[in-house]
DNA sequence: TTGTATGCGTTATCAG
DNA sequence: CTGATAACGCATACAA
């Protein structure tokens, strides 16, 4: 690798000239610029950031930390950032957690070690120390989608119980009264402000609570199979099942027509993210979107932002989630 | 940030017995490592891997270049790729290209500049001359999915002439002759080789080529509506069609019934890759599969190997694809 | 306008 | 077993 002080040597410069040259300082010849810039052309000069990072004390890098890259609301937020960082030429590092707090951990821990510039956390679980760890290191991050018990954490989130209740209230609203909610993971913030809304509404409409037909489970397919099989094989089975979020659904969706429960014939169902598949013909999910790649969109510019001006991250946006009516829900029907 | 040097002077000890005692050198006294340790511990130190790099000459992360990380496709490329690299503590620093060559090139000279230690390459144009560049320096990378004109790449792809043929001759069993074609973008080897078999498999069973029956596109969801709302609205109007990709044919499926062409009813319609949302029960689309994930780990795991090992990375595997005939082709019926 | 010297935080070499 | 010392490649304050 060619370095800075070969492109000097070839030019018959210091290294200096040719560093101020390569950063377009004003304060060198245009003449010996030109030079310069034509040498360090011809060897193919590559700046190297590693060293320039550690001088600079800056990385340009972000860390970018999901659950699972693969569930299509975190790639739709990993595109949004990966388009911010980009512009901004900074790099994205891109860790999967599964949700398990042991991993968000060590990959935190491997972030900072790496120094990346900033962190944006969508796998954040409740009680996560670590956010407290960064707030108290005056580290920059954002929390995206999922919050945690700090309590000045920045954040970009939609307004989880304003979409549950949405999505509660829609099936109400057709009639339904036997609701069931399949939620996500308990030690997630999202989760239980679903699952909370869910609980207030059916109260405020005089519903029962049925224990039975609430559940805490994975953010995932083969979690919403099961959990789908599960109750609608109870005596008595659920006219409407929420989901808390479309990949559960989807779950839902595949045991439910295998149990001769047509949706939504016989049972309504109803998810959350609005990920495109939700809106294939075949599919057509009922469902309470959230803007995922603008969501990280946002998070990445007040990320950089905050960054750039060497301040703590300071943004609380909190979106409106929006109920998207296709033809997983139908009127409720005895 | 507390450094080596602080946690030397909290100790009283030199530097180099420090960074000796976190490497875990066997050359430090047991007692004194202890107290490092400790020290270490008590004043949060975390060692800063861009110096270490620098100095090592490692970096410790990896280039992923996808044209588009939505695409499920190579969020299960990135998912294997993730898996491997976080077990080897290395990052992996996340690139969407859109399939253009000048983001692709500008990527690959971003990742060389952080000296990232190697390069898992899924948006390779054709002729990537960037390619060559990096066979030329010796760099490290790997190719999946999509070769370039490079002759002795290293690369992960499955047989896409063969999974092609699988697909035109699943469609010609079953009867049909009127089959159409919806390719990725021309300069993608991918997309040309299927082309190609296609058109071989046509000519064996010597069914006529017409022209406005195949085309090329990109690989989403839209331009799969586009294509397929043209195809079908010929005046002969194919009786099949094979995409590329699985998300073209969930485009082509969009438009299809709404032009009132039921799936297999009245169009036979077959995909390729088998992403997750081809298996759902209303969905059934019967497809090529390509295991990405498990390419995204074969690639990862052979490039890290070699850059372990200090060598280029020799990995050719060609894996096979296999046919999944799900409910969206059915025998052909006049 | 250019060059010299110094430091960023590590690791590695070489004495002790 | 431990400690100076140099070096990695670059940016910058200070001199000239």
């Amino acid at each position: 690798m060619t370095t800075l002080k070969d492109v000097a040597k070839a030019v018959g410069v210091s290294p200096s000239t040719v560093s101020r040259a390569l950063a377009d300082s004003p304060l060198v010849n245009r003449e010996t610029k030109a030079r310069i810039l034509r040498a360090a052309m011809e060897l193919g000069y590559e700046r190297n950031e590693v060293a320039r990072a550690l001088v600079m004390g800056i990385s340009g890098a972000v860390g970018l930390i999901v659950p699972d890259i693969t569930n299509p609301f975190f790639s739709d937020v990993a595109r949004g950032v990966s388009e911010i960082a980009d512009r901004a030429g900074y790099g994205v590092i891109l860790c999967n957690t599964d949700g398990r707090p042991d991993r968000e951990l060590s990959y935190i821990r491997l972030l900072r070690r790496k120094r990346v510039d900033g962190l944006i956390v969508c796998s954040a679980t409740l009680r996560a120390s670590y956010v407290s760890d960064l707030a108290a290191a005056a580290f920059p991050y954002v929390l995206v989608s999922r919050l945690s018990l700090e309590p000045d954490a920045p954040y970009v989130i939609t307004d989880d119980r304003a979409g549950a209740r949405l999505a509660v209230e829609h099936l109400i609203d057709l009639g339904h009264r036997r609701i069931a909610f399949i939620g996500g993971p308990e030690n997630v913030q999202s989760s239980r402000d679903r699952m909370a809304s869910y609980l207030e509404v059916l109260a405020e409409h005089g519903l029962p609570d049925v224990s039975a037909w609430r559940c805490h489970t994975d953010f995932t397919q083969g979690a919403g199979r099961e959990a789908g099989r599960r109750m609608l094989s109870l005596d008595e089975v659920p006219s409407a099942i929420f989901a808390a979020n479309d990949v559960i659904a989807l779950g839902v969706l595949e045991v439910a027509e295998g149990l001769g429960l047509p949706v939504p014939g016989s049972l309504s169902l109803i998810g959350y993210d609005d990920i495109r598949y939700a809106a294939l013909p075949r599919i057509q999910l009922t469902t309470i979107a959230q803007p995922a790649v603008e969501m990280g969109q946002i998070a990445a510019d007040g990320l950089l932002a905050a960054v750039k001006a060497g301040i703590a991250p300071t943004l609380q946006r909190v979106l409106a989630p929006r109920l998207v009516v296709r033809s997983s829900t139908a009127p409720h029907s005895e």
